[in-house]
DNA sequence: CTGTTAGCGCTTTCAT
DNA sequence: ATGAAAGCGCTAACAG
């Protein structure tokens, strides 16, 4: 059904249809009445293809992440797109399993499918040419989870967290502290957990232990040797929560008990931590704000015809998330790294 | 970028390089060359709305599903997205939470969108007015997970594989076989698995237990309390993994043993049931091959102009994955529950 | 093999 | 408050 079908059985022009819809005030209430039967009757919807010719707007928002697979960003494209389809967009995501050339291709598809905007989480805000195009493209964009001055981001300070978990153990009497972490330069996040880990280390005149991981295997050897050594760790931080569910198994494996022989705290928050025969205690990060924040933030740029701006950057709070894993002191100390959330709207 | 300005600059007519893109064998090779070199240069990239307006095709996919916060939707999307991407299609996702009225919603603003065909994962095909409407409205359109002999399904037997389960269950030597499951009308699937399980209970001469637990509690009592009776169950049979790592929490808060007190096994076979301190025994289905089964046989018939026909539905094998929640005789018995796949292919 | 022409459905000046 | 007319960028007959 066209507007010009609803036109002529209202007895209008098809100019007068149009505003009826997208400028109600502008047209008489009774002609307006006349036409919303008409469009009733012929069960008439806008065709989206033509709006978007002329308007050059489509409505719908690019959001190109990492991976569906990991529960961190299926929880975030969740708030995604609730915010989005509350807000009239709609959404179309891409995965790019961290690969700076799906990152390129994805980027690419998605500006030819005419996005008004996109959501992104790359690997490396750092070193990503990516960035840089996309800044000179002038289209509207926010960044969740990577932090970069220069451009616009939704993101948790994972360095101060991890600080604080390093604090937190060192307060629980652990001295022997071990990071566990994906391959390290996977991602800017996982680089700025270390950091933070790193530092406060340091801080605590603590020698740094690195557990580094292969991601893809399940049960990695890297992760069962050093907890079969008389030296062992004693704290297992990990940089993401799948890596402490797998920390936990070794663990279990090298009849270890958890949280006697060995503490662990994961990070990320994951829904399924707390379900766990052991549940996890971790930085839970508000996934799902982060997304809807993002969107939020993004359309609001989008209706004022402006760009999202780095200055208005917002770094959301985490918390540490109380699980058996890792008992934590009752009540948490006051925490030594305040963490405030600035909001742009 | 216009069609028209790459027409000039390569001193042909806008036609001709509308054909250069879609039908470069109709082209002159040096024309065709020219056409090449001045879109090179202008950086020219079709206009996706123009086309669309023109051929009323989009090119992208509508995906309606529960939720992405369960991982089996995750790893259908997954696959469900990169067969999209990899055959020109982008997908355009919405999360209906099982509620009937979120179906219907979606599936009006996706076909507002001009979807070219849907995938889509209901509540319930039996009793969803949806896919009556659907049907007549002519939009291509594929069922996951959902199995209904009228409408094009890609699926799996669960109610096989749930008497496969009590056959093992009972060969092991359990007889009191329990079944957990989560409101049972909440989906079609979990009524077909508890309908297998029934029907076997019913051939093995034992009596059903069903124990049922509301989706959202964390550890309900629903869960523990049958866990605390003399007459306990010595085998859960779980509807969902997600249910399956509920109850080894539940059976560890009743501290029961797994498998020795009570065996645990799952169904989906996500990812991560691998990766627990016990890891579950679940049946395994295709879930990333369901998402691109769907995908294919949607735009296998999108490009011969036809609907998928319901005769051509596929069952999609599932099979019995080993972890330690529930010890598997080795070798597997043969499978009195052969599975086929049927392809439309 | 290539050009001309018309029009997909909508929005938006510009008139009235 | 409403209408007439032009055009967004592209493709598909139809001619040549």
């Amino acid at each position: 059904m066209s507007i010009a079908a609803v036109a002529q059985r209202a007895g209008v022009s098809p100019a007068t249809v149009s505003r009826a819809f997208n400028a109600p005030q502008t047209v008489a209430p009774a002609t307006r009445a006349r036409i919303e039967a008409a469009a009733q009757f012929l069960a008439y919807t806008p065709n989206a293809s033509a709006q978007t010719l002329r308007t050059r707007r489509t409505r719908s928002l690019g959001v190109l992440l990492p991976t569906l697979l990991n529960p961190v960003f299926a929880e975030y494209l969740s708030g995604v797109a609730d915010a989005a389809s509350s807000a009239g967009y709609s959404i179309v995501p891409v995965a790019t399993d961290y690969v700076e050339a799906r990152e390129s291709d994805a980027l690419v598809k998605l500006i030819a499918r005419d996005v008004d905007g996109l959501l992104l989480t790359v690997a490396n805000a750092q070193q990503s040419a990516l960035l840089a195009r996309l800044r000179r493209s002038g289209l509207p964009y926010v960044l969740t989870y990577n932090r970069h001055p220069e451009h616009p981001c939704v993101c948790v300070d994972g360095e101060t967290a991890m600080r604080q978990l390093v604090s937190l153990a060192h307060a629980a009497g652990h001295r022997r502290i071990a990071m566990v972490s994906g391959q390290r330069n996977a991602s800017d996040r996982a680089q700025q957990r270390h950091q933070g880990y790193l530092t406060a280390m340091h801080e605590f005149g603590l020698a740094p232990r690195l557990i580094e991981v292969p991601f893809m295997e399940a049960l990695p050897s890297a992760l069962t040797q050093p907890l079969g050594k008389a030296d062992r760790p004693t704290a297992l931080l990990c940089s993401n929560d799948l890596l402490a569910i797998r920390s936990l198994r070794a663990a279990a494996m090298a009849q270890l008990r958890v949280p006697e022989d060995v503490a662990v705290i994961g990070f990320d928050g994951i829904a399924l931590g707390q379900e766990l025969v052991t549940t996890l205690t971790t930085v839970a990060q508000p996934n799902r704000d982060i997304g809807l924040r993002g969107v939020q933030w993004l359309i609001d740029a989008l209706s004022r015809h402006e760009l999202p701006r780095p200055a208005h950057s917002i770094t959301l709070p985490h918390q540490v998330r109380p699980g058996e894993s890792f008992p934590l002191p009752h009540p948490m100390p006051s925490t030594p790294f305040p963490c405030h959330a600035e909001s742009p709207l």
